[in-house]
DNA sequence: AATTTGCAGGAAAGCGCTTTCCACTCTAGG
DNA sequence: CCTAGAGTGGAAAGCGCTTTCCTGCAAATT
């Protein structure tokens, strides 16, 4: 990676190092218009490519924001991400991407703080209990200057933040489901450990104890569209599939939500005609789908938006919320 | 972003500059262990984070590589995004990811540059005509000792791939068809400008060529699931629905077909009662759809790996080739 | 015992920039 | 006509590391 430097730029126009930089990079002092356009022109025929790397050295400042999500091939971090890069690019910010799995989100930080990145946003779901290492390196990240957003809750002092509303989610959607005349329902959701999870559910929960209801089963599994499938199986097997028809399933996410329906077709029952689905997130694929899937919507690129902007903005780290929307479709 | 220094570590642990850089990170020289304990105390007491930019600018590699894609919310892109990511960590490297919308991939590959990137994937779809900027640019940046990669095809002379059968994909699933008894066929795509829309439609073509037949329609849309909706939409208009009865629809890509099998359904046609459909790529979330939507499986995940694999080596830049294989469901 | 060898830690020279001073010229003001 | 002030370009000091030498010492060799 050796490329043209500034001082060959500069040996080439006649000029000291210092009034390229300023013609070239950006600076508050301007250099005579005839000095400029030399420098310029000598830029421009070896091939100049400023390094980004020595400009951060120098500027202490990297023009770098990280995100962290789980898994980046998942529609709802997907859409984050795309709009965590748009907001970031028009800053002229570049988008360090990390997708963790879930588990090495301690690595993932530490190289973020290890390139300096000038913020860092973290998407990945949060677990019940944070690793205090992981608490430790995000403070002294902060401590040290930069700036950390977290997506879901606010689970970081000193952090800005795009909460979700999740447990209102669950609670909104349930009660919608109960306002239209249902009684019977199931939860299928991803591990308990996950903060989001375990929001939506304990949302689910208390609308149907306010109603006077209880549900007939949750079931847990992994947070993806195998897992939702796996839960809809284990339903139909715990319950019996005569059980199930009838019942309104609301599951922990989009993804799992139609996992799930397809898990309920291969056991050979049919949404809506025979038992009820509902989601959350409103991710972009669900465009395609039939029966449309009802579910809460939530905005998720603008939420990687709004991230971002907290992110970069320069102001104290601000706490944006968002609620969901009900988006009633087919199947439930 | 200031932060503690290595040489305040050193400072510390009583030993010179060269020694704690040699403990902490990384070199050939292992100082005496009662030395190499002091100074890692010190680093851990004092919290040391070591800074990338100023390695980077020392060691003249910065573990950096650049991923660009069209549209990261695209479930093609996030798929190879994947693999690329989890190569790059096992080499510990990081991803600076760049989505483009497909116009502005010249910013993306400047800023890649300025930034040292140890390599760049290019995984944005290719035009057919590729702006001789980014082809200066991409030149310049090989030539400075950075390896590109390109994904779909070959295009960039020095540089690794991972090529895909496009032409092969479209001839074989169109044959895969016609031997199956199909003989009324009509093709949806993406913009001919498209380098990979272009190849699959040739295969398509081809393959119906030597069958002695030809499509009764094709028409060209934007390569999203929004397009593929608007291309059944304007099929149906274009033919009406009696002619589309019947009708083998082939589709640039399975996010699209998806899209058109929506724009089917919601003109009153079913897939596979009315007509049939067949994609390409088998995207991740093909598997909760139904129909199972017949299509011409490429590993993308897969894809995204090798390309890291050939990005981060250190031989000569590899060519990989990629065939798709048929995946037969029920929508053909 | 005299020499070589091998290896340790340290000094210092970069890596490619930005930015603070500094010396200088030119204009405006008295 | 002299001086303060404004503005210009340049020298040089970092930014935080890596790595090449260099020096000094102990062990190995004759």
């Amino acid at each position: 990676m050796s490329a043209v430097t500034l001082s060959q730029v500069a040996r080439q126009a006649g000029v000291s190092l210092a009034t390229a930089s300023r013609v070239l990079n950006g600076s508050d002092r301007r250099p005579a218009e005839h000095i400029a356009e030399r420098v310029r022109d000598a830029a421009e025929t070896l091939g100049y490519v400023a390094n980004a790397q020595a400009q951060a050295l120098a500027r202490s400042t990297t023009g770098l924001v990280g995100l962290v999500v789980h898994d980046i091939a998942d529609p709802y971090f997907s859409s984050i991400a795309k709009g965590v890069q748009r907001r970031a690019r028009t800053d002229r910010h570049q988008l360090l991407l990390a997708a963790t799995d879930g588990t090495d989100q301690l690595d993932a930080v530490a190289a973020f703080a290890a390139h300096r990145t000038d913020a860092i946003i973290m998407a990945g779901s949060r677990r019940r209990e944070i690793d205090p290492r992981l608490l430790a390196e995000l403070t002294r990240y902060q401590k040290n200057g930069g700036r950390v957003v977290t997506i879901g809750q606010a689970w970081l002092e000193g952090a800005g933040s795009v909460t979700i509303d999740n447990r209102g989610a669950g609670a909104d959607l349930t009660d919608m489901l109960i306002g239209a005349g249902r009684t019977r329902f199931a939860f299928l959701g991803g591990p308990e450990e996950l903060a989001s999870a375990a929001e939506r559910r304990a949302g689910f929960r208390s609308a149907l104890e306010r109603a006077g209801l209880a549900a007939e089963a949750e079931v847990v599994q992994h947070f993806n569209s195998q897992g939702g499938y796996e839960a809809a199986r284990e339903l139909v097997d715990r319950l019996g599939s005569d059980t199930v028809r009838g019942l309104t399933a609301v599951v922990g996410n989009d993804v799992m939500a139609l996992g799930a329906i397809a898990g309920f077709r291969h056991a050979g029952l049919a949404v809506p005609d025979d038992l009820w689905v509902a989601g959350f997130d409103d991710i972009p694929n669900l465009r395609d789908f039939s029966p449309g899937l009802t579910t809460v919507r939530f905005p998720l690129e603008q939420i990687g938006e709004t991230a971002a902007d907290i992110a970069l903005s320069q102001d104290e780290a601000r706490i944006e919320h968002v609620v969901g929307e009900i988006v009633r479709r087919e199947s439930a």
